[in-house]
DNA sequence: CTGAAAGCGCTTACAG
DNA sequence: CTGAAAGCGCTTACAG
């Protein structure tokens, strides 16, 4: 290489300790701990830092340290899907401000080559936080042998799993039971996409438990899930808009739609309006989250209200628990939820005809 | 310390090699480049690597590479009020996808012990994103002295600083026209809070790009700014609402407010329907942005349309072509923005009272 | 195909 | 207060 290949190299800490006099050891302890060199040794040091434009290495800090200083929020999916959901964003806040608290960052992992378990492997965090995440899945004996803590939000518990989530079973049964008081039998449930985790799980995943309690509450006016039409679909707004068109184009006589998730509930209406459809006299539906937005969509949406910052706030903290070796009060974290009646759906027994 | 304080320690590739019979070299290819090594080698270190539970330390691997694989998005304050707006929000997706598509992660860097300046220094990634960021302020002097790449979206142009915007001095004044044509002189603006990265920033920052807009505008009508109510606040919904209502308050007979966010618009729009207030009639307003919700809040809401996805996407691939060398075909991206009426500005010319 | 050894840029126990 | 040296767990140029 000839000389004037003058690659603009960051100082490292050997070019401070040369330049300045010192030694390595004391430049060390100028940016970490400066009482224990003189003060003039400090002054010395940090003035040639400067004049060399030297800023210690992160990354090396880090691997010296053994740690990274970050945690990491596994997405299940591409980050289009895992983040257009704003009850997932609001579970992403919650665990951001814990973070911040720490003085950690917070890193969004991906899928890495359409696996979750490769971009596991390669996560350069300290802890990870998923969503809908069960033990037997091969991403857990991933974090289990890199010896990572994991919390999972609205997976499932086991001893093995640290979790924080509602009780979706009997929120759901409440939701239903609210539906079909109104008088509601024509029904459509929109369940949740499976999880892009469970390859072959056998514990009740998030949608099977609120299937659970739809099918309670069905069952109290002896109907079952047979006698309610069922669609699939990932949580996201244009996904609810192309099935709200598909609920109309199906010709059923549906009066209500009961959805897991809000923003497809919104989607549905929008799709709905566009339609030139009367909500919710010609079609009802209710939702599951209480997303911002279930209160300013017309009408506003009967829904399950469900902590989402609080829930990414608790995972976090349990995982900062965790990394600092402390014990955790309680594995699996309940939190309440409540059921928000508001103007999606009609009441059918009211109006005598 | 005892015997029994058995730290169950991840094992490294010292321990692979010694107990596979190969050497460190050899397990270092058999996980990174088999076909240097015998097909025979290969399979007996992976065996024996997936019975002691080894998986390559990435934090050694990316060290040793000089590289992080994660890219930094910096939060200009805490994260409640960055990642509250649904504008930031997709800002974010639009990185993503790009990061998505690399392999890389995306670390979302809050202010560390409340300084922008300290995150950076300490900044675990191999480029960063930042939002209104100006050359002259000290963050930029920590990411040139550590060799860090950048882009800013929404910051201000510089030779130093590679930015994603749009126009926004154009588009601040065209809606601000559409406002005034309609017959609107009483108005109040709603700007947005002051970067905290701006100490003493010399050129425009966006919030005044905007401003200027609006005073080309009203110029043309013979106003001026003295003329109209000035507000400023963080784009939040909470936020918003505050501000909605505080311009009841004002008693000044506002017929519109423009708002530099939709975020804040949609706020200042429910403070004032619980408030009683028919709108547009009683009070209209203008937003900026275009964000979902613009369209599904009532009334729909007249804004400026940014791609703000788009603006995220094109920042992280301006990014990744300087992290990769690659020389950038424009180091100012300006992309379109579309002014989108709707039915938030009530039109005071066409009821001849 | 295989391995010994230097190197990535820090931290820190230890001796002076 | 100060510094030489080992160590963190990998990669890779080089020699065999």
């Amino acid at each position: 290489m000839a000389e004037h290949t003058t690659k603009v190299k960051r100082p490292t800490i050997k070019d401070i300790a040369r330049e300045s006099g010192y030694s390595k050891t004391a430049v060390s302890f100028a940016f970490n701990d400066p009482s224990r060199i003189s003060k003039k040794a400090c002054e010395q040091i940090l003035s040639t830092a400067e004049k060399l434009g030297y800023i210690p290495d992160p990354m090396a800090r880090n691997f010296s340290l053994r740690r990274h200083l970050s945690i990491g929020f596994l997405l299940p999916q591409e980050i289009q899907y895992s983040l257009n959901n704003p009850y997932t964003q609001q579970v992403l806040l919650g665990i951001g401000s814990v973070c911040e608290k720490f003085g950690y960052t917070l890193t969004l992992i991906p899928p890495l080559n359409e696996s979750v378990t490769e971009a596991v492997r390669n996560a350069a965090v300290d802890g990870l936080i998923t969503m809908g995440m069960q033990v037997d899945m091969d991403i857990v004996s991933v974090m289990q042998t890199r010896h990572l803590s994991y919390v999972t939000i609205d997976g499932t518990a086991d001893k093995q799993m640290p979790s924080v989530n509602i009780n979706d079973e009997e929120a759901s049964y409440e939701i239903m039971k609210t539906v079909l008081q109104a008088g509601h039998r024509q029904l459509c449930i929109i369940g949740l996409g499976k999880d892009v985790f469970a390859e072959n799980a056998t514990s009740p995943s998030l949608p099977s438990r609120r299937l659970a309690g739809y099918r309670r509450a069905l069952e109290e006016v002896n109907l079952s899930l047979d006698d309610v039409t069922m669609l699939v679909c990932e949580p996201t707004l244009e996904e609810g808009k192309k099935k709200g068109n598909e609920i109309l184009a199906l010709d059923k006589n549906i009066t209500c739609v009961v959805a897991m998730s809000d923003i497809v509930a919104i989607g549905c209406i929008l799709s709905w309006s566009e339609a030139g459809k009367k909500i919710p006299q010609d079609i009802s539906i209710a939702g599951f989250d209480n997303i911002d937005e279930a209160s300013f969509i017309t009408p506003k949406l009967t829904t399950i209200d469900q902590p989402a910052h609080e829930k990414g706030r608790l995972a976090a903290q349990a995982l900062f628990q965790m990394i600092n070796k402390a014990p955790l009060e309680s594995v699996h974290i309940e939190i309440p939820y409540t059921l928000i009646k508001r103007d999606s759906v009609f009441d059918l027994t009211s109006q005598q005809l």
